[in-house]
DNA sequence: AAATTGAACAATTTGTTGATCATTCAGACT
DNA sequence: AGTCTGAATGATCAACAAATTGTTCAATTT
C-alpha cells in the first residue's frame, strides 16, 4: 500500500521536475519512465494517461494556494481588509509564475483544455474561503446582510476575471495591475457595504 | 478626390463581402482585387497592407455601436439604468456575432495580434460615453461624487472584462452570463452609489 | 498472483517539399 | 505625371512522409 502511493509519488516528483524545466510537450512517458528506473509502460499502473500527470501537478499546487487562503479567511483582520488581500495574492502569484517559470503556463493551458471543468473545481474550492470572508464581513457589520454568500462570492470572481488571465494582460506591468485591482476592490466593497436589492426592473422591461 | 475615396470603400466593401463569407485567411488580395477589376498590386496605392483593411472594416463596425453608445447614454433613463443596458447589450452583441458569424471573431483575433494598441482605442472610445452617464448620475444623485470618472470607468470595464471575451466563457451560455453580469452589475452599481474611500491601507501596509 | 516489461499500435508531432499568397517595383498605359 | 499592371520575391501554408510518442497488452519476471 504504503510502496503503490511511493512509486505514485516518485513518478509524480520525476514528472514535476522536468515538466518545470522542458515543460509539459517536451516532457515523454518514456523520460519519465527512466527517471524512475522503469518501463514507460509501467507508469500506466499509477497514472492512467499523461494529462493525468499534469492534473495530479496542478491540484498539489492547488492545494498549498489554498490553504495560504484558508489561512488568510481565518486569520486576523477585518473582512474588507482580507478580501483586497486574498485577490491581490492571487494576481501577485498568478503574475510571478507567469514570469518566473512559464512552464506553468503550458500546463494550465493543456489542462484547460483537456479537462474543462477542473478550472471550475479550483474556483469552487476558491470560494469556500470568500464566503467565510463574507459571512465574517456581515457579522462584524462591514458587509451588508446577503441572501446567498456564494452567489455574491461567485460575482466577485467574475467581476476580478481580468486578473487571473495571463494572456490578456500580456502587455499591462504587474503595479498597473495592482492599481486596476485596488480600485475594482474599492467599488465592490463599497458595493458590499450597502444592501443590494436585487434589480427586478431589467426583466421587467 | 472623390475617385480616390470611391474606390477606397470601393476596396472595402468587396473585402468585406469576401472576408464575412469565407473568413480573414482564406480571402486573398487578389480576390479582392478581381472583384473590384483591377490588379492585386493596385490595392496597396489605397491600403498599405491587408490587415489594415481589416483595420478599417473593425473601425466602421465599431463606430456604429459608437453610435449606439451615445445615443443611449444621451437617450432617456436613470443613470443606472442606462449603465446596465450599456453592458448588456456589449454582452449580447458580442454573443450573437459570436454565434451568427465566427468569421468576425477570426478578425478581432488577427487585429489584437497584428494591431495590439486597436483594442485599448475601442475601449478609451467606449469609456467616453461610460463618463456621461457617470457625470448623469452623479448630478442626479444616483451615483456618489467622483474625482476621476475615467478613471472609474476604468474600473467599471475591467470589472465586466469577462462578459467581453468569448474564449472565455466558450462554455457558458447567453441566460448564464446574462444573469452572471446583472449580479455584477449590482453589486458595481451599489458601490458607485456610496463615496469612495481610496484605500491607503494597502499601501501603508 | 502481482508486478513489470517491451514489442505492437495508434495518434500526434516533425520535417520536407511544392504551392499559394502578400508585398514590391520596374515598366507600360492613359 | 499620374495610374496601373504583372512579374519577381520572400514569407507563409498545405499536404504528405517519416519519426516520435502515448497507450495497450501478451508475455515474462518476481
Amino acid at each position: 500500500m504504503t510502496d503503490k502511493t511511493d512509486t505514485r509519488t516518485q513518478i509524480l516528483e520525476a514528472a514535476v521536475e522536468r515538466i518545470m524545466h522542458y515543460g509539459y510537450a517536451k516532457t515523454t512517458m518514456a523520460e519519465i519512465a527512466k527517471d524512475c528506473g522503469m518501463s514507460a509502460g509501467n507508469i500506466y499502473r499509477f497514472f492512467s494517461s499523461k494529462i493525468d500527470i499534469a492534473e495530479a501537478m496542478a491540484r498539489k499546487l492547488n492545494m498549498e494556494i489554498n490553504q495560504k487562503n484558508a489561512a488568510l479567511a481565518r486569520g486576523p483582520g477585518t473582512a474588507p481588509d482580507k478580501m483586497r488581500a486574498f485577490h491581490m495574492s492571487a494576481l501577485q502569484t498568478t503574475f510571478t509564475k507567469l514570469d518566473s517559470d512559464a512552464k506553468i503556463l503550458e500546463v494550465a493551458e493543456v489542462l484547460s483544455n483537456e479537462r474543462p471543468t477542473f478550472a471550475n473545481e479550483e474556483m469552487a474550492q476558491e470560494r469556500v474561503h470568500l464566503v467565510e470572508i463574507l459571512e465574517q464581513g456581515v457579522s462584524e457589520g462591514h458587509f451588508a446582510p446577503m441572501d446567498d454568500p456564494n452567489f455574491i462570492a461567485e460575482m466577485m470572481q467574475a467581476a476580478t476575471m481580468k486578473f487571473r488571465y495571463p494572456q490578456l494582460w500580456s502587455r499591462l506591468t504587474l503595479p498597473k495591475l495592482e492599481r486596476e485591482l485596488v480600485g475594482v476592490m474599492d467599488l465592490l466593497l463599497a458595493g458590499l457595504s450597502v444592501r443590494i436589492k436585487v434589480s427586478e426592473m431589467m426583466i421587467a422591461e
